[in-house]
DNA sequence: GTTGAGGTAGACTGATTTGTCTACTTGTAA
DNA sequence: TTACAAGTAGACAAATCAGTCTACCTCAAC
């Protein structure tokens, strides 16, 4: 990996986070990262092998950010306290690894490639169940509880980027897999 | 509202939705409606604007097939109950009012448009307000098990488009929910 | 120094983008 | 019939899209 290919993974993810696919052209990647466009067809075959690049980036960036969050966590209470907290955070956009906050990345992405077969899809897919397994191993529990911690996740991200009221849907997804514990 | 206004409204959402804002040329929306550019730019002053017009038509059928989903709801846990397998239905294609499920078409529209002074955006935010609201109506209850209700819901829309499972993703809300019905 | 390969620069192509223009048709009212 | 406005058609324009091309540069191995 050149420093050159790197540059162009990391620029096209700051870009594609920041305003989504289909509105950013390779153009204003080249022109922002100073590469020229022959380089660029050189490392990559087409914009979507960039954005696979992207997308690869910013998936071990970000199962790298929520091992880093869960790792202190002893008991499988303290993770979903970590992890609610951890998330609270990104959405305020104070994580310095995950940049400013616009959502997840992948299901950003996924609204904007719908068809199930193509690869981009199911690289999105990939991370959400990597994401699944790496909280699970935190968590000690069984497939349900951790659906439960999955789906209240997904709630709070899409509560967050669209709604606002980053702090209080942590909070209250917390309060729920409180009173949840124990139960069938 | 002329008749070539309703089928370019209704054109643009149906392509819109199923394929995302920016992959979708206005020629695109014309050769499918069979109506001419010049036509198109009678109406509405943008592709933003043709937008907005859309946006406006979903969300009306939305909340109009929300109300017809839960107003036979006597009690506010029958109406939770009916609110997810409502969900669950959507997400499995089964409401011809909404048409092919390819997820909320705000979420996804909301990812496109991230600029939160745009008015795309914040008309996608006040979809999911009034989305509260009508649900509130119907749930009889205080605003914190609202928002837990919604919390839910959005879950469940990304978790459904996303990773799949939509049925255990509704089935496994309404069992949270009732765990935590009555705690604080 | 010579050679050869990997990497780079940026002009260029053809398709497609949103949006504009002039000319035409249609319906209504005097 | 005449007049006028609303609506329509599709060619056109300027910008931008993803992707290709030839020419050049750099650097390691010998």
């Amino acid at each position: 990996m050149t420093a050159k290919k790197q540059l162009l993974t990391e620029t096209a993810l700051q870009l594609f986070y920041a305003r989504g696919i289909h509105a950013i052209g390779i153009n204003e990647i080249l022109a922002q990262s100073g590469v020229a466009k022959k380089t660029l067809y050189h490392h990559f075959a087409s914009k979507d092998e960039l954005l696979l690049a992207a997308l690869q980036l910013r998936h071990e960036r970000f199962i790298s950010w929520l091992n880093e969050s869960l790792q202190q966590a002893t008991t499988g209470d303290a993770a979903v306290e970590k992890l609610f907290m951890a998330l609270s955070s990104w959405f305020n956009s104070e994580e310095e690894k995950l940049g400013y906050f616009r959502g997840c990345f992948f299901i950003n992405t996924s609204a904007e490639f719908s068809d199930a077969e193509s690869a981009v899809f199911q690289r999105c897919q990939l991370h959400k169940q990597v994401v699944r397994e790496t909280i699970g191993r935190y968590l000690q529990c069984d497939e349900q509880r951790l659906n439960k911690v999955c789906l209240l996740m997904e709630g709070a991200i899409v509560t967050a980027q669209v709604s606002g009221g980053a702090d209080a849907a942590c909070a209250l997804a917390v309060k729920i897999l409180s009173n949840d514990k124990g139960q069938g």
